[in-house]
DNA sequence: TTGCAATCTTTACAAATGTAGTGTAATATC
DNA sequence: GATATTACACTACATTTGTAAAGATTGCAA
């Protein structure tokens, strides 16, 4: 599970995003959450709900006069997805590297130590 | 350093890592080191390349009738773009919940052990 | 029952991306 | 010098993505 290949634009991650805080919900509900970073009309919003159905990261179950939109995907998945797109870009596949790459560029002291910690919680846990 | 937004489409990450192994070079040697794994005609490639010129990806410098180019980007700084935008779209922006994902679902026991070795090699190298 | 408000549908269009054909200029070869 | 080869320039076209206006429906309220 977790697998299914979901490459999310710009535009759907902010989609995706406001459905999985409000799902089930109608699309003006997504335009009037993202109305205020965004500024989208309901059109465009309306536009991009409905490539997702097609493109099956949302899904619609219609009742009566209105369509309710829930996720197709969950926000793990997508993740996954995301990161696995920039590991396979940048770094040919390869995760090590790229954690590498993580500490020696992007990491504090502090997050060094949650990161130690996260592992240390891990270690055991894990399939050898 | 190693700042500037570039985002480079998957295609462009292609020709681009190419440029890395052989820069200087020209557009057809480009071309031919991506014949067997892409396939793509000369045309398809100078024409990536020469947008990536106008994207300010590439530069180039001509000699009499040839047009050597060389990357305006290092590979670090496209690396590091492309986690940026993966943080940023899937974990807003929030490298230590990313860094945690990993950890859960995509690292083996070896890795780990792997991985708190750098951190070790790391820590104190680091300002707090 | 008529009109309004909410929601949906249709259509559009520009920019970015992927992909390539065809024509041209310079160079190398015979 | 005539021709073949090489590399470049120009043009083109389909698809995807971002963005939205305008028109059609429908259910409710007066």
């Amino acid at each position: 599970m977790t697998e299914k290949n979901c490459q999310l634009t710009e535009a759907e991650w902010q989609i995706i995003k406001a459905v999985w805080d409000n799902e089930p919900c109608a699309a003006p509900t997504i335009q009037e959450a993202l109305q205020s970073r965004k500024g989208w009309s309901y059109s465009t919003v309306k536009t991009i709900m409905d490539r997702m159905v097609e493109k099956r990261l949302l899904k619609t179950k219609r009742i009566r006069n209105l369509i309710l939109y829930r996720s197709a995907i969950t926000q793990k998945q997508a993740q996954k997805s995301e990161i696995l797109r920039a590991v396979k870009r940048a770094f040919d596949g390869a995760l090590t590297p790229m954690m590498q790459f993580l500490l020696e560029n992007n990491l504090s002291a502090r997050q060094l130590d949650e990161l130690e910690k996260m592992i240390k919680s891990k270690r055991g846990k894990v399939k050898k």
